[in-house]
Order: C-alpha cells, then sequence, then structure tokens
DNA sequence: TCGGGTATGTGCCACAGCGTACAGACGCAG
DNA sequence: CTGCGTCTGTACGCTGTGGCACATACCCGA
C-alpha cells in the first residue's frame, strides 16, 4: 500500500535520476506546511529548502511601509530556497505558504553538496530557476500593463496548476496581499468573474467552475509562463 | 601604453582568478554595441553572451500589442545571456542595447565548456544571476507601488551606477518605452526633475546634476537592488 | 440561540496615468 | 537661411485604482 506522502509528487524530485534521488531521499523531511507559516525572512540566512508537495508557497517582497507584492510562487513543481544554491544564501523577499499542504525539507548543506557535483541535480535546479526568472519578470509586465481582473485570473490559474482540485482556500484579502492591490479590488474582479459563472466563493472558499472561460479572460502573462515552464521543465532533461 | 578596451573592464571578467580568466581571453572578442542593437530575441537561441564595458543592455519583454516593459538592465556588471549557462538557451524576452558601447562577446560553448567545470566562474555567474532576480523582483514591485517620477528616478541612478559619466544619451520617448508609461508621464516627471534642480535635458541629452537630491527623491527599490548586488558581487568571492 | 468576529459588498471622492491632439522648440541638411 | 523632421511641452477628458467609511452576510463558539 503506498504512503499518501512520497517525494516524487515534486516534479523536481520526481525528474532525478534514481542515482541522484537516493542521496537525498534518507535526508528528505516531510513537514506540514499551514496557512501563513514564513519559510524566509527577508535577508535571512536559508537553512534548509523545501520541495512542496500539496501546498503553495508564494515569494513575496514586503515594503518599508508595510505593503507586499507577489514575486512569484511555488508549488510540486519547484523549491523554495534558491538564493541557497545560487550562492547568496539570502534575499530580500520573503517565502509564506499560501495553501496549506506538505512538502518535504532539505538540510541546506546536504542540497549544496549535492548541487556542487553538477549533476543532473545541478542542470534541474538551474532549468527550475529560469522558469521562476520567466514568472517573476512576467509579474513586473504584468503589474504594469494589466487589469486588475486579469491579473486575478492569472493569479487563480497559477495557483490551481499546483492544487490537485479546483477549490482553493484563500479570502479575497488575501489575494489582495499578494497580488498588491486593495481588497475591494479583488471583491469586485471576484464579483465579475462569478457573475458570468467562471468561479464560485464564498468566505475563504472560491472553486473554479470554468477553467477554459478563465483562460480566456487572462491576458497573455499567464501563457507566456507556461509556455516557458513547460519547455524548460519538461520530464526529459536535454543536456 | 594600456589600450583603451580591456576586458577587466567587466566586473565579472575581472573578479575572475588568472587562469580561469586566461581560458576565456583568447576567445574574447571586442564588439560595438550602438544603441538599438538587438542582442537577443524572443525565443532565439543564445549563440554568444556579451560582457558589457561601457554599453547597457535592457532586457525588455514586448507584448503581443506592441508595447513594452523593461525587466531589468545590464552594464559593466553583468552578462547579458544568462539563460545559456541556466540551461534554457533562449528567453520569452528580448535584449536591446540602451546605451550605445562596447562590450566583450563570447561564442556561447566557451562559456558552457568552463562554466560547467563548476568552478570560480560558475560561482560568479550564479551569484550575478540572483542579483538579475533582485532586480526583476524589484522591477515588479516597483511597477505595482511607485509613481512614475520615482521609477524615472531609479532608472536614471541604475543607468547612472553603469556609466563613466553623469551625462547620458537617451531621448524621453526611449525611457518611456523601457518603463512602459507614456512619453508625456516622462516628460512630466522629468519636468519636474528639471525645475528642482536634479537634471538637466535637451533633445536627448540627459545630464544629471545632484546626485544625492536625486537619491533622496527615489523609492526604496533602488537602495535593494544596489545593496544586493554589492553583497552578491563584492571582489571578494565567498565559496 | 445569540453575539461577536470575519468576510464580503457598496458607495464616495481624489487623483495618477492613459489616449489623443496639437503647439512650440531645436537641429541638421540642403 | 530655410524647411523639415525630431524632440519636448501642454491641454483635455476618461477610467482604473487608491483611500476611506460603512453596511451586510456568514460562521462559529459560548
Amino acid at each position: 500500500m503506498p504512503s499518501p506522502h512520497d517525494p516524487r509528487q515534486n516534479h523536481l524530485l520526481a525528474a532525478l535520476p534514481v542515482d541522484e534521488y537516493a542521496h537525498l531521499l534518507p535526508h528528505l523531511e516531510l513537514v506540514p506546511m499551514p496557512l501563513g507559516t514564513l519559510l524566509y525572512e527577508s535577508g535571512a540566512k536559508v537553512r534548509h529548502v523545501y520541495f512542496p508537495t500539496t501546498a503553495i508557497v508564494s515569494l513575496l517582497y514586503v515594503m518599508e511601509n508595510g505593503s507586499s507584492a507577489e514575486i512569484a510562487v511555488v508549488g510540486y513543481d519547484g523549491i523554495a530556497g534558491i538564493s541557497l544554491f545560487m550562492g547568496g544564501e539570502s534575499t530580500p523577499n520573503i517565502a509564506v505558504v499560501q495553501s496549506a499542504g506538505h512538502g518535504y525539507r532539505l538540510k541546506a548543506g546536504v542540497l549544496l553538496a549535492e548541487f556542487t557535483k553538477g549533476l543532473d541535480l545541478q542542470h534541474l535546479l538551474l532549468r527550475y530557476t529560469q522558469a521562476l526568472i520567466t514568472q517573476m519578470a512576467q509579474t513586473a509586465v504584468c503589474n504594469r500593463h494589466h487589469a486588475v481582473e486579469q491579473q486575478l485570473c492569472r493569479w487563480l490559474l497559477l495557483s490551481l496548476d499546483r492544487l490537485p482540485t479546483s477549490e482553493l482556500t484563500m479570502t479575497q484579502d488575501l489575494i489582495a496581499n499578494m497580488l498588491g492591490v486593495r481588497r475591494e479590488g479583488v471583491t469586485e474582479a471576484a464579483g465579475h468573474l462569478q457573475a458570468a459563472g467562471l468561479i464560485h466563493y464564498s468566505r475563504g472558499k472560491i472553486t473554479v467552475l470554468d477553467r477554459p472561460k478563465l483562460e480566456a479572460r487572462v491576458c497573455e502573462c499567464y501563457a507566456v509562463v507556461k509556455r516557458e515552464s513547460d519547455r524548460l521543465l519538461s520530464d526529459r532533461i536535454s543536456h
């Protein structure tokens, strides 16, 4: 009988060849990741990296005045803590659990040792980092040019892609913090989407009813990120 | 008598230990980089990487409707073409010369071979990439929360940091394309700065008269990027 | 069952930025 | 010196979003 938890639910771990995976496996520690957990603080040294399986992690920048903006989002497709192997050990951003679930964590030293060998893990993590860079770049573009409603669509789709069901637990207030807009703006945009029958929500539960229509309404940013992620992280790793 | 052109004007090349630098040196090709040169197209395979010395390169995303937004800027502090060693070979962005000058380019294969050895060059490029990530993330934040005038200040300071003089050749129209705003918005913001005696400009020449006051008026984004770049790329590389 | 906290809906005003149009101002080529 | 193209300045209305205030709806626990 298979365990409900398996590190290979994370796509990066799943893409590793068996021998490299075997090196990491004894060190992978299953951790619950409840909503709101702070994985990294701004400027703090990274002690563990996290491979989410069912949780979703949000990378945020918090401004001096307290308002915030989401930079990128990480789910079972990725890893939180790239500054470790990029060599900086910390970033000015924070990482917060946006959707509760589980993940596997690894002590910094273990990952670094394996990364330094320069084998498949390194290639994989660097390609993933490039996908993350694309996501950040597109976030910048979207923040510049697109309306709140479109950004909400993008955000919903990015979350949906990282969840097993089409229901997400997330208040409008939290979404507003992620997007860096007013809560009322989210209320209004979500009202439109609900009126059009694309979603249903009530008190922190959002259900996506019609994903195709959502994709029809989103800005090009979503597709750019999706296409690039698929390209970079198709299971066949090309060297 | 020293040549006016020296690869070590580029800080990444300058930070390399002599033996690794020696491997690259025979392959480094001095190239003029006139204003507007397209170094990479969206999705095109990277054939060369560029180490600017006196030129400045802008990484842009161009939307389907033709409008654009700057993602990050690269000068003598960096390298254009990170997708090569990150493993993706291409990105959805373009790279354009924003300020004319020179740089050294290297064939993709040469850089990749040296990068794969996993020595100082690799560490250096990855740390630089992290600095670039910070710049992108902060661009996203700035686009979300800050006014055009502050973004103009940030843009001027980022450019100034990568130039030898305090004069930049750049029409307001071009700046507007970079920032992804209207030309009139730049005119207005620049008018304020000129009235306050911070800058002087006329027909494509902008002279910064009072940098300290410019730094006083810029949003926190500039300092975040600067601090992180300095931290990651101080000449002593820590392993 | 009732109360209090939380989540959502709505309205109002202010204003920055967009789209558009057009008027100077400057510089270079002829 | 003249004319034309380019760059910069200014004005107008419009809309999306921010800041604020408050009303309603829902849930959970006492």
